[in-house]
DNA sequence: TTAATATATGAACAAATATTAATATATAGA
DNA sequence: TCTATATATTAATATTTGTTCATATATTAA
């Protein structure tokens, strides 16, 4: 009976979002989805980022459905699906910003 | 010109706040604090970790201020030190809650 | 000072994770 | 169909990170 009372799956749940907004490539992908929808090849050039990475990263972060993804032709355009999420990654921002 | 614009160290600042929160155990670490201060012995004891592992944990938080630490005769008391940050964790949890 | 207790630290190890390279799959157009 | 382009996947490697062990430091009491 302690501090959040956290069961096991929420436990999980949670640090594992945490982990997504963790590394420095998955936050810069997610800060610039900001600006709207992105392809992989759009982002892997914007950041400097192999491919196969940006591949793996969008992966990541899809299978805790926080971004979805969509194709058209040949390229797959990825955006955000999480506006609770991205509210706690802006809020993170800014109070980095403030220390 | 692309998402929060973020710079080096506003990214170091993020990333390594949202591992912090990325952890079971630094997470039962700071849900356990929610009660008020308690000694690394105790907070080894009740979380049945190894009470070095404690101390890494905390060293952690507390680089990054998110804790605090007092020295009361032989033993030292650790509390938070960062009421956003741990709101921002309620609010995950209780985001990972309603999914 | 010596012994006992609490905490911190450094090194070693193990496990998890990020990244890369190579290749497979999918789509579009000639 | 063949070629070109975009993305996904698998396996290998590299890096980071959590945990443990052994030990150092600090405090208190005898």
């Amino acid at each position: 009976m302690s501090g959040f009372d956290l069961d096991e799956e929420t436990l999980f749940i949670v640090s594992h979002t945490f982990k997504a907004l963790g590394e420095e490539s998955r936050i810069r992908i997610l800060s610039l989805l900001l600006d709207g929808e992105r392809s992989v090849s759009s982002i892997a050039e914007t950041l400097d980022m192999k491919q196969s990475n940006v591949s793996h990263q969008l992966r990541f972060l899809k299978n805790l459905r926080l971004v979805k993804s969509r194709r058209d032709g040949q390229s797959v355009y990825y955006s955000h699906d999480d506006t609770h999420v991205i509210k706690i990654l802006r809020e993170m921002i800014e109070h980095a910003r403030h220390n």
